[in-house]
DNA sequence: GTCTATAAATCGATAGAC
DNA sequence: GTCTATCGATTTATAGAC
């Protein structure tokens, strides 16, 4: 294995870009971004390392791409099925883990990344930062509303609740990727159904 | 710098350990298993690298002999200070919160440790299998001994409610690490109150 | 679009002197 | 208990050919 034929096997940038985000995906989610090695990446998608950094530019691109379009996708797949939907905050939240519950993966991939990238000097340290603060500001916004339709009492206070919520979600989702067996969405639906008693 | 006087500063063996696990700590914390490297521990004790290996045969043995101390240390402080105290579940876990207030690098070597260690291949993995199955069991046996003074609900299920804390608990820490004006305690003591109700 | 070759730095660990 | 020296492997990234 050395010469014989070589650059064989081209695809379309497109195409290519994908696959290394595919295999990125999985290797930063379990063995983190210091763990992961562009040339292993490179060598599971079947291209050499340089091949690789020709579609991104450098290891810090590369997983700040990925999980940019990862989370992008994720949020219009869920935006586009309660699309014209007057759904409560713990219906939206309760169908955001149902929905994580499919693709562990993923959630390995933000859970391994959320907890690395409090490293300021991590390349997707602002990133989560951002996300964080977005995430928290749009189910404070939940809150507020089922409050003013009475589905959550007044006396919650929205971001103290919002940050509870979040942090519960992803505890949960540590919890699940260490044991397979912990009913992430059943025990989140629970703590969500006592928040509305009165 | 090369030679003149060397291996100079000698330190008894117990003490130069604590002096490492001390930098380690800090540094395990910050940038993780895979980006913290044992030369630069060792540079900031002030010791050659293969002086550090001398104290730890290896990297892991480092991790590991770390992560065992600091949590049998904080483990046997916070017994003591429940010392013959019967405490409920909540007392317990808020004082536990509250201490880990005024321990940012420890929280946060924790909390980096948990994500990574995910991973099989981490020194560190069957280290919190273990221990995450330990503090879920003595909560649980926290919970159930409330049960029998009517403090919690006889409807409340051990293992589902034990494992939602501990996830509150970690998620509230990596909000707090993220932005330390989250109240983590506060936040945890009311969901806990609203468990106490009804 | 992909490769080979290679630079330049860093890694964990060992050998052996003092 | 600590050092210097060094091995061997691995890392990210670049140069330049096809």
């Amino acid at each position: 294995m050395t010469r014989a034929e070589s650059g064989r096997v081209r695809f379309p940038a497109a195409e290519r870009r994908e696959q290394i985000l595919a295999v990125a995906a999985d290797a930063f989610a379990v063995a983190g971004f210091h763990g992961t090695s562009i040339a292993e990446v490179a060598a599971k998608v079947g291209v050499s390392q340089p091949g690789l950094l020709h579609h991104f530019p450098s290891k810090d691109a590369l997983i700040l791409a990925l999980l940019q379009q990862r989370d992008l996708q994720d949020e219009q797949a869920l935006a586009a099925e309660f699309a014209g939907v007057d759904a409560s905050t713990r219906e939206w939240l309760v169908a955001h883990c149902r929905r994580n519950e499919t693709q562990p993966g993923l959630v390995r991939l933000f859970t391994v990344q959320s907890a690395e990238s409090l490293d300021p000097a991590h390349p997707a340290h602002e990133f989560f930062r951002e996300r964080n603060r977005r995430v928290r500001g749009h189910i404070v916004r939940l809150i507020e509303r089922d409050q003013e339709t009475g589905r959550l009492p007044a006396s919650l206070d929205p971001a103290d609740t919002a940050a509870e919520l979040v942090s519960l979600m992803n505890g949960l989702q540590l919890q699940w990727l260490r044991d397979p067996s912990v009913d992430m969405c059943g025990i989140f639906e629970t703590s969500m159904r006592r928040l509305e008693k009165r």
